[in-house]
DNA sequence: GTGACACACGATGGATCCAATAACAACCCT
DNA sequence: AGGGTTGTTATTGGATCCATCGTGTGTCAC
């Protein structure tokens, strides 16, 4: 749209509306781990945060729970919810089975541009070494191969897991650091090749194997998750 | 905790919330068919109904754009969106993938009581004959198959999938009827009994023969989607 | 007659104030 | 001393009023 490259994947709603704003703020806020699982969101303390009253403030909180960064409860307030092992887990194969269709409608009109943008973001996460960095590129990696799909829906579905997961993917991340670096670049790059090929079938069996994988080291570090 | 028993149905939310109050009975006018895709939903109007404010009417649209059965537009209001058939398609193929999770989830936790429920929903099923009961007694097969499922969010995301589309099902069946009575009747028998068995391979198998069933005799009546 | 511009109306977004609910703590009674 | 109860406080839920945005209509110019 404009000439500034915007980080997200998706058209970003209006800024002009101040719930809107709130919300990405505090998204932002939450996806870079400065607002961690089991935090309360006090509309209060937001509100004066953001320099606006405590309305918009809930219209935000709404717009999270929406996005499945918080949870509301009545009466008691909004608080980032705290995963257990098995609920990621479940996350997880939820996203095995519906990333594969959300990548496969993308390939339906992805264009060479885009996919020489996903090399380029691939070529960016092989010279990194820096481990906050790396989980923004996987994710520009990923969700640039999924800007083609054409349903609005199912990428808000795909987003809405990254997003719930994005701490626990962290917490890993810090924890076992990226020795493993060669096994994702060698997923990535088969990844990518089915997606040059625009091969539907190859690109879910990868994609799969990538995920499955990750889940799989994911859960063998038990100690960043709550305790169920 | 006192003697008296409590009015609230336990599993419910808490209807004493306005703002919740509101959105369950939007969102039952809207899964019976009062309110149809592409209304707008003036807050004004919907506050005179209900004896409140403004203000809960707008939380009560954010819990409905969170369910998927609401699109809110800034400045501009809220409305049921209109999907079309290469939506509703998307959205059938997102269950195919979705629900033999949700199944195989719950199968691990499902009782003897929920299945002879679900078995006795089958033989109401078989002896109906009206398309608006069915509507019902359908969702109810499914949904407690789905019951035992330990992950809210995927109960929760298997359940938008079906509010969002639950229109066009209506549509469809009172256009074709329910000729086809016979194949859905087998097709639930051939899965109650893998359920019954616990089977999660014939699960699977089945309930993806269902869905996809389906969504191919829906797919076939292009005059009950927007036109794209 | 048609196009564009400007104005007015209606609906939504936001701020302030008040009521209700839940966690917390001190207190009293047993 | 312990458990139950009650009062206090902080936080959320709701109502009313005002500002802002979008839309429709009417008019004026071409």
């Amino acid at each position: 749209m404009t000439h500034e490259a915007t980080t997200t994947p998706a058209a970003a709603p209006p800024e002009s509306v101040t719930s809107q704003r709130i919300a990405t703020a505090l998204m932002d806020a939450i996806l870079a781990g400065e607002i961690r699982p089991g935090e309360w969101l006090r509309q209060d303390e937001i509100a004066v945060r953001f320099g606006a009253s405590r309305l918009p403030v809930r219209e935000a909180l709404r717009i999270l729970e929406s996005e499945g960064l918080a949870v509301l409860s009545p009466n008691r307030g909004a608080r980032i919810p705290e995963l257990s092992l098995r609920e990621v887990n479940t996350y997880y194969r939820m996203r095995e089975r519906l990333e594969p269709l959300t990548l496969i409608d993308s390939l339906d009109h992805i264009t060479d541009a885009q996919i020489d943008r996903i090399e380029g973001i691939q070529r960016e996460i092989e010279l990194n070494t820096d481990v906050s960095r790396f989980l923004v590129l996987d994710r520009e990696f990923h969700m640039t191969s999924y800007a083609a799909c054409p349903s609005e829906m199912l990428l808000a579905t795909t987003l809405r897991l990254w997003n719930s997961t994005q701490h626990y993917r962290r917490a890993f991340m810090l924890l076992a650091g990226n020795d493993r670096a060669a096994v994702v670049n060698a997923e990535h790059r088969l990844l990518l090749d089915a997606i040059s090929r625009r091969d539907p079938e190859d690109s879910e069996r990868f994609l799969v194997g990538h995920i499955r994988r990750t889940r799989v080291a994911l859960t063998s570090h038990p100690e960043v998750f709550a305790s169920d």
